[in-house]
DNA sequence: ACCTGAACACCGTTCAAGT
DNA sequence: ACCTGAACACCGTTCAAGT
């Protein structure tokens, strides 16, 4: 009970311990980098944490507000050097936020056991895909999604400078 | 009291819930559009759907599974067309799943009342930024996160063709 | 076969009482 | 100032009893 001569409710001693898990990720130096590694940096330095603490990734994901002001500003930082202006910033930061931690809420899909599957079923494309799944690790889907955001938000910038395609 | 004489549990009845959204959700015909048209209007009706009743995205967010099949499928059919192969489907699959559903958990962030924020500030990219955050509604993250990993989906399947940047 | 009501375990929170 | 223990409200679940 005496946690809550400190705090006031348990959302926010459970703010208190996502700040602090945050608060332990090193941020890359403003020049060190091309903004996209420098994103990479932060995002995985985040990324290792969550993976010790899986817990505190629901936290987060429901309130930016609990997420470190330090870690924050360095990555809507990293926006803007890269040449995000104004509410596209926030639209960036705000895609990388939900994507980093609601990660974590994924259960890791519990794959179908393949002989369970049946693959005569030709329509079903979820079957037919079935045996790639079992390779698949954490690692890979947090690479791939970092990869695919990396690459949308360098896509966005180029359509600033050119003209529309859509 | 008498949905457990139906249901095991609680989940298995979210679950439920769950599935029985989602298959209102219509899927576009095969040759009707191209791939990120057919993607964009899939995941615009599943956001609608979510719209009206936003505590099941939760449900959804933690277990792929109860994911309605058809829509599922339906989803992985348009990756496949659009060129996808093997487990880069499931990867892309995944992001999406966890971009458009963990939106829902990210509560509407509460602005930090302009007037409170320290102006002077300047070390502070958040606080430089918070007139921006003013405009934005829910449909535009919503828009410019759907832009972005379309943008990025199709960055892969580039990639795929050409020698690699990385 | 299906529903109801009472009971139980569990957990967030309060509060009076301790030191 | 800070901690403890008992009490309460709330909710998921069980189960015996109803129809």
């Amino acid at each position: 009970m005496a946690p809550y001569w400190y705090v006031s409710d348990k959302r926010e001693l459970l703010d208190l311990v996502a700040r602090k898990l945050l608060s332990e990720v090193e941020l890359p130096e403003p020049d060190s980098a091309p903004w996209d590694e420098r994103l990479r940096t932060v995002v995985t330095g985040i990324d290792a944490r969550l993976h010790d603490h899986p817990g505190i990734a629901g936290v987060l994901l429901e309130r930016m507000r609990s997420t470190d002001r330090r870690l924050m500003n360095g990555i809507l930082e990293i926006l803007l050097s890269a040449g995000f202006e104004g509410p596209k910033v926030f639209l960036s930061y705000a895609m990388i936020h939900t994507y980093l931690f609601g990660r974590y809420q994924v259960v890791e899909l519990d794959t179908p056991d393949p002989s369970q599957v049946d693959p005569g079923d030709l329509e079903d494309a979820l079957a037919t895909l079935v045996p790639h799944l079992s390779g698949l690790r954490g690692r890979d889907f947090f690479n791939y999604g970092v990869d695919t955001i990396i690459e949308g938000l360098r896509a966005q910038l180029a359509a600033k400078k050119r003209p529309r395609r859509r």
